[in-house]
DNA sequence: TTGTAGGCGTTATCAA
DNA sequence: TTGATAACGCCTACAA
């Protein structure tokens, strides 16, 4: 086994002492010009680069951000998540991502108890935490002890979280003004049936973005018909599977918001599939404003969350935490706005 | 400053050596029953988790995997990511992502130079490289000597990559198997006239489907148009410009094959924005078997390229290869298989 | 079975 | 400006 070049192996055959060519490599002290350009000539002899690993212990730091997520596979958390790395990077932080996909939202908490484990033991220097258990409005009791004691450990962000009086920071997105835009236009364009659809009762942005609407359709003297609202998870298939139910009835709606966009297409897929023309006969609006409302015929109407808006926030407000430039502003919110395409009309 | 807790706090107040509670904790010796059960205690009373960087230093080993990528945000990669991650997960092994995007495919490969030594310096136990310049047909010579170097630092395997006479692992699929049997279920619905659409000439994927495709028609007396392939990039917008040109040709080709999946969602995006009914008056099919083609209606044929499984072989031959059971077998080849759906018909 | 001591590759403190 | 030297937290001979 050949042996590592580490910087003792440069000293020596710069004919400095390890200390210097430390000293080199960080920056954070001057040294001599002509052992400088020794020790760079070395360096690149070898191609050697510092051991991060060793590095971090010594320094006590790793300048890593753990990320924990359900699925990066899903658009909106895809978009959230590549910003974030954008971002990091440039601010000369990596981030460890973590996909919880297996847990089960509703119950089971013990993939993201122990990726948050897991992610504590490789030191990061800070967490983020979006999505999963922290969306949910019952928190398991020992989930949110292992999350409260996680706060003396180590600095966390939530993007979009619901739990209260933990000393974190919080990024959250206010979908009510463009829940009001939605709704506004929406009845501007005669609709007064409207359902919605995907997204588990017991989750924080269901719950909330159902709330705001019944609220907002309030403001027209307008009620929500509970049948109307059709609980299911946020994928594609569940939009698939709620329209498919919405369709059946023998009261239909003309409008659909749905929880996201994944089951805006979803509802779409169903409703083409079954002949229904859209916008014409059902009017279709999702959330998030992810590249999917493009890829589909008629292009989706949806509430923007600015993901990358969210991403930068988030990393830029754990990173100024990190580096000491403190703010007591533990809440940022981040605004929503209705993005119009092609998937609602006037209702008939 | 409260100092942290190691093994030495454990050690102090359970009565024991350090090298006591380091073998409680990597189970590799045995430790008296009732020492045991005290360092047990002190444990869970202190919340304690080991330091994986400290382990990681004095192991030589960091049990995490590098993987680079251009963009786990497109279906294709995600997928492979997400089961790349759960399998190494399993096997013990976390993967630090790293996503290439900013680098332009052709020709700067700046990005994706920097993230190898920045993953590196991580101290990987090895890399993996799915996409971006590993296609390239006309590779750079000072990327290539880079990745020479590489190959003796760290092992390396190749997720479908291009670069010949190259010391690492390559799992690959074999695309000839799927797009003989397209090109054999087009031709039975009479398609003669057909287009293919996306990619670059100079990335692998592109050239070697395209040529396939050639060679398959061949078999059928069919000689292909090179009028009709449109070079783009692989997104959801390349298929949406690549199909409007075609449409706008006097003579249009029957049936479409695009590079991708993206690239026939956007593709069938045009067609019927401009009216033309898929597939009654144009078949089109994709590659990757992604979810994207069961979000759109007609739901898109394609020739499933088994990202699950390219992901699982990638790091059990990685991982296999870390822990001693060599193989020589250097190239892994992965089957691949056309998927019916609704966007093909018979040609008219 | 246990403890001592040295090493993993850097950084930082303290003299010189 | 430089060089010893002691951390950083853990692992593992080696000796007991």
């Amino acid at each position: 086994m050949k042996k590592n070049i580490t910087i003792y192996t440069i000293a020596e055959e710069a004919g400095v002492s390890a200390a210097t060519v430390s000293r080199f490599l960080t920056g954070k002290a001057k040294v001599n010009e002509s052992k400088r350009k020794r020790i760079d000539e070395i360096i690149k002899k070898y191609n050697y680069r510092p051991n991060a690993i060793a590095r971090n212990l010594s320094n006590q730091a790793t300048k890593t951000l753990g990320f924990i997520m359900p699925d990066v596979t899903a658009p909106f958390y895809g978009t959230v998540f590549l910003e974030a790395e954008r971002v990091a990077l440039e601010m000369g932080y990596s981030i460890l991502l973590c996909n919880t996909m297996n847990d089960n939202v509703l119950t089971n908490t013990n993939v993201e108890m122990n990726y948050i484990d897991f992610i504590l033991e490789k030191q990061v220097d800070g967490l983020i935490i979006m999505g999963g258990h922290i969306d949910n409005l019952r928190t398991a009791p020992e989930y949110l002890e292992r999350i409260n004691a996680l706060t003396n450990q180590v600095p966390l962000v939530m993007i979009n979280g619901e739990i209260r009086g933990l000393d974190c920071y919080n990024i959250r997105s206010d979908s009510k003004v463009g829940i009001n835009q939605l709704v506004d236009y929406l009845v501007s364009l005669n609709h007064e049936k409207i359902a919605f659809i995907g997204g588990y009762m017991d989750i924080q942005p269901t719950m909330r973005r159902l709330e705001i609407i019944q609220e907002s359709l309030a403001r027209y003297g307008i009620g929500f018909n509970d049948k109307w609202f059709i609980e299911d998870d946020f994928s594609v298939q569940a939009g698939k599977d709620s329209m498919e139910k919405l369709l059946k009835m023998n009261d239909r709606p003309t409008a659909v918001i749905c929880v996201n966009d994944m089951v805006a297409v979803g509802a779409l897929h169903t409703a083409m599939k079954m002949g229904v023309k859209v916008p014409e006969e059902m009017s279709i609006a999702g959330f998030d404003n992810t590249y999917l409302t493009e890829c589909v015929v008629p292009e989706i109407t949806t509430v923007d969350l600015q993901p990358k808006k969210l991403a930068k926030t988030a990393i830029e407000t754990m990173i100024k935490h990190l580096e000491g430039d403190m703010t007591d502003k533990k809440e940022i919110i981040i605004k929503t706005q209705l993005v119009l395409r092609d998937s609602c009309s006037i209702a008939r």
